[in-house]
DNA sequence: CGGTCGTTTGATTACGATCAAACGAAGTGG
DNA sequence: CCACTTCGTTTGATCGTAATCAAACGACCG
């Protein structure tokens, strides 16, 4: 069962890493109303051209964004985890740009995009912290292009998996090095702009090096400091306000 | 010489393209203080790593952001044209995580972010349309992703020539469907992640078939419907509420 | 016990990279 | 005004990474 309480700290902790907020702004948060809403793996948040009217908190599990190209040809263009605030493009007023989609079971709580309005008209901070928060998102897109961009496969999915490494410690989820989110290589693949045929041989290179090792669709990082390496990895786009992962 | 009321009615008009704003978030923003300034071509903006206090206005002219990798192989992860609203990572009070360049002689109107701060604490439908503003550029973050990771060279290069036309009609400088971005092949090469040789290639070929004339540095789309379809352009994601740039 | 989904392997292909050099236009200085 | 440089475009030849095609394998599930 979700708890609203859970939900809404997790969001004005989120809030918080990006703009000092007080005493008020927390009693605004914490009283917004909350749909809890679970959803199962593989079922779809939102789909491209819906517009949705609601804030999204995701509480437990994983997501992931997605868009297609016309001849079907898929790119990941997000993964979401633990803690992450998805604004579903809502004051926008426009469709959706991109499908969200459940990589695993996740536990959501949504909040009426009214009742954002009018916290955010009585405590502007708020609205001034969510702005930040898509400005991170931003930056983590702008790393992204640069990464399939110019990168080769090897630094792309290195890259990746140092992202994802720091990501999911800031959430609270990094036992260690290792990483948590079950992607599939064919996700994987779709993530990098790659195969999942190459993503499988890249895979085995970096275990046959002794960079990774591998339990069922987990990947855990063996040699932090050659993959921050070899994935030309520096994670100061990722704005965090404390120091980023360093070798255990 | 650069108008001031200029600037700030750029500004408002980009805002209210976002949210619905009334007469006093007007007179908010065309009281707050500007700084001019002219950034000549080939001149930084921001650099990675520096933490600019500024949010700018791009009056005329263009800028580009991009980054590079560790060995020196440089992706361009956005283009800026007149009326774009550049808010330089200011509220993250973190450094900025990518250049920005100037592609021309640009004139710029800074506006310091203790202005921007007290504005939006009064008006706070200012700061949800800057908010809006940041969902807009990661949308077309996210379809840069999509275009560099899931395109072939043909499509992408199409795919930008598109966006830049469709962009460049919104900010009132289309020609028609002509496109006056003077970007050089190896700025187009580092925007689609191609190399420059290969780039060359591809827009002989678009003009041998017919899509595209060249007149120096500017591209001018011939056959906006075929090129279209091979960009497999569409342009929903950049949210704009007209209607889109249809064959002329 | 099939059946589905994801991973793995092998063989071949091709798209775009790389290397190298020439060319053209614009700008600079003697 | 003409060498000379610089910057960007163009062309040609070759190479290599990753895509594609095809099939087998393994795990999990009903």
């Amino acid at each position: 069962m979700l708890d609203r309480e859970e939900a809404l700290t997790m969001m004005f902790r989120r809030l918080e890493r990006h703009r000092p907020l007080g005493a008020w702004d927390r009693k605004a948060v914490m009283g917004l109303p909350v749909l809890p809403k679970v959803l199962e793996a593989g079922n779809y948040l939102i789909r491209e051209g819906e517009t949705p009217s609601q804030v999204c908190i995701l509480v437990s599990g994983f997501l992931y964004g997605h868009k297609m190209t016309g001849n079907g040809l898929r790119q990941i263009v997000s993964i979401h985890m633990q803690g992450d605030v998805l604004d579903l493009q809502t004051i926008l007023a426009g469709p959706a740009d991109h499908n969200v989609q459940a990589l695993t079971r996740s536990e959501l709580a949504l909040i009426p995009w009214r009742a954002i309005e009018e916290a955010g008209l009585a405590r502007p901070g708020l609205w001034a912290a969510m702005w930040a928060e898509a400005l991170v998102e931003a930056a983590i897109l702008r790393e992204w292009v640069l990464n399939i961009g110019r990168r080769d496969a090897l630094g792309r999915i290195a890259h990746l998996i140092c992202e994802l490494a720091v990501r999911l410690e800031g959430a609270g989820l990094g036992e260690g090095l290792s990483q948590s989110v079950p992607l599939t290589q064919e996700q994987l693949a779709d993530a990098v702009g790659l195969t999942s045929v190459h993503v499988n041989r890249i895979l085995q290179q970096m275990k046959s090096e002794g960079l990774i090792r591998r339990e069922k669709r987990l990947v855990i990082i063996e040699d932090w400091k050659r993959m921050r390496s070899i994935a030309d990895f520096n994670p100061s786009y990722l704005h965090r306000r404390q120091r980023a992962l360093e070798p255990a």
